[in-house]
RNA sequence: UCCCCGAUAGCUCAACGGUAGAGCGGCCGGCUGUUAACCGGUAGGUUGUAGGUUCGAAUCCUACUCGGGGAGCCA
């Protein structure tokens, strides 16, 4: 007994071998069953003909329930029509384990229902391709650093006092002391690059904040590389690098996956050295001037008459499935192109609904606060490629990032808006090197010095310029796979009101 | 914390103040090339919870619970 895995079906044209795997889906007649069988590297139609070297398991063959798991032993043939692009005639057939009553079916499901049944849901072939990209994103991750002399350091999980804002920190009872779940490595990683000149972290975070949206987790995974004797645009060119190269490699290895994924390919080539570099101020002037207003305004016409076209075809359908005379398969059709119709006509009306908050929240942008989450999708998408914003008005950012010395009402910080609406993949900051400007910030935070002694340490013994960014996987991998909602990137999300499975 | 939307069979939905239905899935039967197969039959319900209005409520009102999206916050 030959085993065999579905990819490499290729190379066994003609030869008996035996699949291990689920059964995906099954059609039956009376004399021929037809199960596609998945095994984990690809899906494979193994055909059971009735006759007497199949007769002792064609009935089990034709009953079996959906994502049964078997064994199936046969002959591999080419067929450019199947699926995989090779077919099975069966010639042995074992069931492992049986499966009665699968909860999730060919047939559309609620998002609800899917997450409540995420440990299964994976099993479907859109998650399946989205979480070996994932696999792939990781291990280009870590092979980037690895490869440019970064040494891995880990960082505790169990964090005391806050690294940022307590009000975002999960808090654990530690013995009978309240600690919190790390939000960043960052602090940890600035001692260690001392240490080690070019460091990085790599794990999952923790965030407590109440955010439903499609871009929040609760927890979610984080680079965060750290180098010594770097200032800001030695932290933007390895970004820039380290973006190109994840890129690169997804093309590589995933272009199938992708294209599965309906994912814009020509959009992703298009990540090429330079990226656009952008200063806060000018990242402000464009949303409080005309392009801003006038991409929305178009966005707001293209998505009225859409809208209106979705509503027609909805009463046209409608009309046409209730009509007399019509085959059951054509009904079919209609009730799914309604279920798409409906589904469209529920995000536009979300969209045109938001469209003019976000024009308001553009043109009354604020020039010395933050980029929301509407600002950076409008820059986004005004950029074909990845785009650096830097110069943060220093009020709105983190306490350790480093006082611009032009402009001491800045400081040197970047953040990386992904193309096509994605918004921020990557924050990131030359650190403040300076101790005394370091404490003013801690003070100026209300924040308490003692908590940060050893941080300050850092600053005390042999202080250098430093700086690093984190890079969210889940966010990254939305925008290379083109999906509208992060809680797909990641195996089991945790969201806000969900932890289960 | 605030704003908008939703909850009907295992799943996806219909019924829009007047007898709770369909498709899928399940079960039974038919069909030797199916591609979300198809055809016939069958079982399956305290309409999220608690109140209220009404002769009559899945439908209208109030509160709550849960879910979806957005603001703030952020990777």
């Amino acid at each position: 007994m030959t085993i065999s895995h579905i990819k490499d079906l290729h190379h066994n044209v003609g030869k008996t071998v035996t699949l291990q795997g689920w059964l995906y889906n099954r059609r039956d007649s009376g004399k021929i069953a037809f199960l596609v069988l998945r095994d984990g590297t690809g899906l494979c139609q193994c055909v059971v003909a009735k006759n007497e070297q199949t007769e002792p398991f064609f009935e089990t063959a034709r009953r079996l329930g959906q994502e049964s798991s078997l064994r199936v032993t046969g002959v591999v043939r080419a067929n450019e029509k199947q699926i995989g692009g090779h077919e099975l005639d069966v010639t042995g057939l074992e069931v492992v384990g049986e499966s009665v009553d699968y909860p999730i079916t060919p047939k559309p499901h609620g998002i609800e229902f899917l997450m409540k049944n995420r440990h299964l849901h994976f099993r479907s072939r859109r998650q399946w391709h989205i979480l070996r990209v994932r696999a792939t994103l990781v291990d280009e991750i870590r092979g980037y650093f690895n490869r440019n002399g970064y040494t891995l350091i880990d960082t505790p999980i169990f964090a005391p006092a806050a690294g940022e804002g307590a009000q975002t920190l999960f808090t654990v009872d530690y013995f009978g002391e309240p600690v919190y779940l790390a939000q960043t490595g960052q602090l940890y990683v600035e001692a260690a690059c001392m240490a080690f000149g070019k460091v990085y972290c790599f794990g999952p975070t923790f965030r407590a904040e109440k955010s439903k949206t499609r871009r929040h987790l609760t927890e979610f995974w984080m680079v965060e590389p750290e180098i010594a004797y770097a200032d800001l645009n030695g932290v933007i060119d390895v970004a820039e690098d380290f973006i190109c190269s994840i890129v690169r490699r997804v093309l590589r290895d995933h272009r199938a996956d992708l294209e599965f994924l309906g994912r814009d390919i020509a959009s992703l080539e298009k990540v090429q050295k330079p990226f656009y570099r952008i200063t806060h101020k000018d990242a402000a002037d464009i949303l409080r001037g005309p392009r801003a207003k006038e991409l929305l305004e178009k966005d707001l016409s293209t998505k009225t008459a859409r809208l209106e076209e979705v509503k027609k075809r909805i009463v046209e359908k409608e009309a046409k499935e209730k009509g007399q005379g019509i085959k059951q398969w054509e009904r079919d059709k209609l009730i799914a192109e309604l279920h798409e119709l409906r589904e469209e006509q529920g995000d536009l009306e979300v969209d045109l609904q938001n469209i003019p908050h976000h024009m308001q929240l553009a043109a009354n942008f604020d020039p010395g606060g933050d980029l929301g989450g509407s600002d950076e999708t409008i820059i986004s998408r005004l950029h074909d490629r990845p785009t650096f914003v830097t110069h943060y008005p220093r009020e709105c950012k983190a306490f350790y990032m480093k006082r611009n010395a032009q402009d001491p009402t800045r400081c040197n910080n970047v953040d990386l808006l992904a193309p096509d609406g994605y918004g921020e993949i990557i924050g990131g900051s030359q650190r403040e090197d300076d101790l005394d400007v370091l404490l003013e910030r801690i003070h100026e935070e209300g924040l308490n010095p003692a908590d940060y002694e050893w941080y300050l340490d850092l600053r005390r013994y042999g202080t250098v310029p430093h700086g690093g960014f984190g890079l969210g996987v889940e966010r990254t991998l939305a925008w290379l796979c083109g999906l509208k909602h992060i809680r797909e990137t990641i195996p089991f999300p945790r969201m806000m009101g969900r932890f289960y499975p």
